[in-house]
DNA sequence: CTGAAAGCGCTAACAT
DNA sequence: ATGTTAGCGCTTTCAG
């Protein structure tokens, strides 16, 4: 068996809880002397104090939980890693949990991080409007940062972006390029930020004198294929299109490919936006106009907010919401006067 | 504070080793009326076993440790889907650790892990030489699986691929395509996965009686920009290039920057393979041609013989090595005649 | 079929 | 400055 707070003890001279003292810094009460000498021991021994036992009499485990839909997609492994390094920092570890917008795992590693006894938890939870099991989660005392994915409670933290102005700036930047003709393609809409950027674009039309045309909006889920789809929809439909928001990066992707196989190019006959900028959209030719998320940064403030909440401190505010900025690049282009006049 | 096995015991007029008894799912030794009766009140009050409490006495804490260099490294979030998948089927979370590919870091982690008792580690280390810590891991009786990073050590258990005929393969496709010229951007030679694709890239130049030019190797870090400069230093040195073998798909994609900056087409002046594989290869204009790693089958395999191995069940093999794919899609064409006698 | 008791390794009053 | 003691919530002999 590993080596215990007892065998240092019983080495030392001394009682365990004088080494217990030593081993977690408290400054008064020990004589530098038995500090030393406890010391040495520790580290001749290679001692490890036994986080379990700790954590069983202080309630403390110095352990977080990250309940996300899925690492697989581009946009969380950035916030994961900005969620981890906080965490990090402060010597927290993160438990990685997948969901896949699925409610019953949402619920089941909720119960496994509680067993567990996580400090908290920050979550990114698919649930539309049936959030019950985070209120509960909530009330039952461990701290929780919703991320990315607001529910409408009010009595929540949160780290968010603006996803109204996102999908406004998008809608507006193509405006002022001269499009018209501007379509749509959102995401899930009873997830709110889809439903958030969607009515940022329509801001952004009628505030410029134009009408929203349903024609030109398609709701897809987020996923590559419907972007694909999507586009291939609202182009047959319309023929007169000469931009393409898309609520993010992946549908853009997907836009790309489908308008690409019509013959298209980008920008010069269809002009395209994006939302997120996933790391690739710089890869992409031409590179991906987008509205950027600070994902990195996201993933940072959670962390740094959930231990903050951990650990009793007081934070200034609740919810902490990112400006979203326009990233200009190469997939949007002024309308071609042919098209314009066609 | 949250109702424990006490509670039930008292109001359920039982000891608190019955309850732990039908809480454990021990079938014998409870009749089936109080095993309702208890089953009835862990209803009732919502009890939820302690896990850290019952780690402490079995020393199993139903927890892995998975740690990769950078979770937002495209490569590694399908690996690390795969290991939190497998895991979460066999009643296990997932410790998300990233290192950086540094050495102190890796040791921090493998502290914190080891105090936190998780029942095993999934390692993915860039240790190229100096692995002392993981030896010393595994000889704390911790179970490691090695991942996609082989060490040179015998007695490990692991998953890898076989990098070798990797290489191998992407070279022949090449020179089946009738290129000549083919130059390699390679991984850090320290790590042994990028020794091993360009000894398989060499391989394919010998046995078709081509030379190894070491002119057309370049040593990148399988990031980006090392694509980018690589490939830079590859054409204005070698006029007479028609392919390129990049040793990872990122660095493919620096070479597609590249090679289009110099306003060359692909595959019609240059082809490219990569390696990996990631999902954005396929979205990529044209597409990458590249060889397939199964991330998400390793990672998925990694951590279920890490948990037969934790659950004390023999193991076929030690080391598992996966078949690299060749996935030829649109970056690789043959030789041109102008060029190719040019 | 059920229970008493010990103890996992540690922290935290409460002495001294 | 140091030690004694109780106990965190659970599993696990060992008895009955």
């Amino acid at each position: 068996m590993a080596v215990t707070i007892k065998d240092i003890a019983k080495l030392a001279n001394v009682s365990i809880t004088t080494v217990s003292r030593v081993i977690n810094n408290k400054t008064e009460g020990v004589s530098e002397e038995t500090r030393n000498r406890i010391l040495q021991l520790v580290k001749e021994l290679g001692y490890q104090p036994n986080a379990i036992a700790r954590g069983l009499v202080t309630k403390k485990t110095k352990t977080v939980g990250l309940i996300i839909p899925d690492i697989s997609n581009p946009f969380f492994p950035d916030i994961a890693r900005g969620v981890e390094d906080s965490a990090h920092i402060y010597g927290y570890n993160v438990f990685l949990c997948n969901t896949d917008d699925n409610l019953e795992k949402e619920s089941e590693y909720i119960n496994a991080l509680k067993e567990k006894y996580v400090d908290g938890i920050i979550f990114t939870s698919s649930a539309p409007s049936n959030y019950e099991h985070i209120m509960e989660l909530i009330k039952s005392g461990v701290p929780v940062i919703m991320m990315d994915r607001r529910i409408e409670s009010e009595d929540i933290y949160g780290v968010f972006i603006d996803n109204y102005e996102g999908g406004y700036l998008a809608t507006k930047h193509l405006i002022d390029l001269g499009h018209r003709k501007i379509a749509c393609i959102t995401g899930p809409l009873n997830v709110r930020n889809a439903r958030e950027r969607l009515a940022g674009y329509k801001k952004g039309l009628l505030e410029n004198g134009l009408e929203v045309d349903e024609e030109l909006i398609f709701e897809g889920d987020y996923k590559i294929n419907s972007g694909i789809v999507g586009t291939e929809k609202l182009l047959n439909n319309n023929k007169d299109i000469t931009a393409i928001f898309a609520c993010n990066d992946l549908m853009a992707y997907g836009a790309y490919k489908t308008i690409r196989s019509y013959g298209y190019k980008i920008p010069d006959d269809i002009s395209i936006v994006g939302f997120d900028d996933i790391q690739l959209s710089q890869i992409l030719e031409p590179q991906l106009t987008t509205i950027r998320q600070p994902a990195y940064d996201m993933g940072l403030t959670a962390a740094r907010m959930l231990i903050k909440l951990i650990e009793g401190k007081k934070l200034n505010k609740k919810i902490v919401t990112f400006k979203p900025q326009l990233i200009i690049r190469q997939s949007t282009g002024t309308v071609k006067e042919e098209k314009n006049y066609s």
